[in-house]
DNA sequence: CCGGAAACAGGTAGAAATACCTGTTTTTGA
DNA sequence: TCAAAAACAGGTATTTCTACCTGTTTCCGG
């Protein structure tokens, strides 16, 4: 008998790991051998775990508990960093185009909806196991019309930069309604100086005003709604 | 023997259904008997099926596919007009609690987060055939937290007044990064107009300016990040 | 049929944001 | 250590938004 494929689960709900577990337990070469809800707390169980997996299913939305961000996109950087023999596949829900295509770009080897048939997963397991990686055509649509889309948005280097950590904290204190005058206020700076990051944000996320600053730090998780 | 508690799933995401109907069908007393995806298919479907489930599991976050709006709270309502007698469980992911409170006053009989234990599954069954309702502690705090909200954001009027068709238009054009003459000129209005729903707009719901009013708009599902 | 809400439209004023510049200092990475 | 990027700060001009008013018309429910 062959060995079992060592599956690991990055999921904060509960009732959806379970459900997972319950579905990949169903196939005989592949094993659930270890959970997790949180992201952060991935890497140093990891290291204290006597059984790797080959292949962790992460999602995508995993909340940002706390101060801390820690993504499905953290856990993949920290995953890849760690034990680079790991194969990542990305869940993500109702998500958007342009996280997957950084998501891809940040190294992960897979990417699956969750409203997808419980056998594509297990094709999308095997796949990253023997082939490396495993993309499906909607995922390459998605990725490509991201592509697409970048080069279009404002300049070419525009949509690709990103932000810097002064930029993210304005961009959180827009969100936040805060005014310029406020933002400067708060963080013992110039008006001025909000309003150059303002414009950086502006230029770099392609919006057209706060409306879109706003749009564009809920997409990328740098603000949230609640 | 005693009879099965008949039980229907409203979940887009074939995954999580699966998994759901995996951990519901380890219960000897449970039989998922109904599954639907989208949630404007449900009372459709229902009405062409012979069996009746005693309890719904509805997700919050249905994605209002194409067009028409129908999430977690349009099947409540419209379930609830066509089948009385069947029992309304909302399941929700990372949601906000002002969204809860809506789902409760809108009839649901119980509420559920997808991170709790698949025995809470089984307990808020069982709580709402029998009761008639499942509330636990954590979503009773959620309705009061938001009650108490209410009444101090703005006025005691306005926050629980509801914006008026034209409002959410406006509000979603917004959302859309037009600007007040830009809307004006795509609804064929005054800009004046326009103005004059932007103040009512701010003045229901509290926002402070627009990007409290994208919030706003997201969290009440007026306006999509995507 | 009447009252109230919604939608419409107008005005004035000031606050805030956006679009362009310019430059210096500090931090950081190769 | 050297160059690039980031953070800082300033100026000017224009657009857009926000906060107050005023009023009319339309439509719907009691």
């Amino acid at each position: 008998m062959q060995e079992k494929i060592n599956i690991g689960l990055v999921e904060d709900q509960f009732l959806f790991r379970q459900g997972m577990k319950a579905i990949l337990s169903a196939w005989p070469d592949i094993a659930v051998v270890f959970e997790a809800a949180e992201g952060y707390t991935v890497v140093e169980k990891l290291k204290g775990s006597n059984v790797i997996p080959h292949v962790m299913l992460v999602d995508l939305s995993l909340p940002p508990d706390g101060a801390r961000e820690f993504s499905g996109k953290e856990v993949t950087i920290a995953l890849l960093k760690n034990f680079p023999d790991i194969k990542i596949i990305i869940l993500s829900g109702h998500e958007h185009e342009s996280f997957i295509a950084q998501l891809i770009e940040s190294g992960a080897h897979g990417y699956l909806v969750k409203d997808c048939d419980p056998d594509e997963v297990h094709d999308a397991i095997l796949s990253v196991c023997t082939k490396g990686s495993y993309i499906n055509t909607r995922t390459l649509k998605a990725i490509q019309n991201n592509i697409g889309r970048k080069t279009k948005v404002h300049s070419i280097r525009s949509a690709v930069e990103q932000l810097t950590k002064r930029e993210e904290e304005i961009l959180q204190l827009i969100c936040n309604q805060l005014t310029t005058d406020e933002i400067a206020e708060k963080l013992f700076l110039s008006p001025k100086t909000v309003n150059g990051h303002r414009n950086s944000l502006l230029e770099k996320t392609g919006a057209k005003n706060v409306a879109g600053l706003v749009l564009y730090a809920i997409k990328n998780g740098i603000a949230e709604v609640g």
